[in-house]
DNA sequence: CGAATAGATCGACATCTGTCAATGTATTTC
DNA sequence: GAAATACATTGACAGATGTCGATCTATTCG
């Protein structure tokens, strides 16, 4: 059986990939060759530039990606062992 | 770039991994060598019955535990298929 | 049939979540 | 420093979600 934290820390994960929004974010960063560029998130999800920030910001605190400011753009890619970490979890 | 139907699907399914008292639930059932009745779900959830039953529902309109009604009692089995199709989402 | 039992459903409530317009903040450029 | 730009934060709102007590439903057993 589950231990009580690391159930609520799992459930957390998994909340951040319980939207369809963000699940799209998700796929395109993830398969981007490198980072991508905030900029380039918000036409295609179809939502307004805060709608997207509060998106990309649930999956940064969620630790699926990273966040890199540099200028005035801040750049996202997908943290690979995070998604394999919870992969290993529905084992 | 993810299809918007697959992501609405794939995000309740997620979603239903994103509660804590359904992700320990769940690891009770797969965990067990066969089924598991619901009355041994209540306990160790440490939830009310109807909650326990709620969340059950949710799992299993997930496609993740299947739910057999035999004689007074409920019997719920992982779905070890739907499992394996969520972690090939996560790749 | 009547009593007992397991589980589902209902109703109500507080809390959480997704959304956008408006505004704030940091950085570059002129 | 002023203007422009990229992104974050705030405030507000509707709708979804987790929870439990009370009740309903189906099944078994006298």
């Amino acid at each position: 059986m589950l231990d009580e934290g690391d159930a609520q820390l799992l459930a957390q994960s998994f909340a951040a990939l319980a939207d369809p929004i963000r699940l799209t974010l998700l796929s395109i960063v993830a398969s981007a060759k490198g980072e991508v560029c905030a900029c380039d998130l918000v036409e295609p999800s179809g939502r307004s530039q805060p709608t997207v920030s509060h998106h990309m910001k649930i999956l940064v605190d969620a630790g699926l990606v990273s966040r890199e400011k540099r200028g005035l753009w801040v750049w996202y890619a997908a943290v690979p062992e995070r998604l394999d970490a919870l992969r290993n979890a529905l084992r």
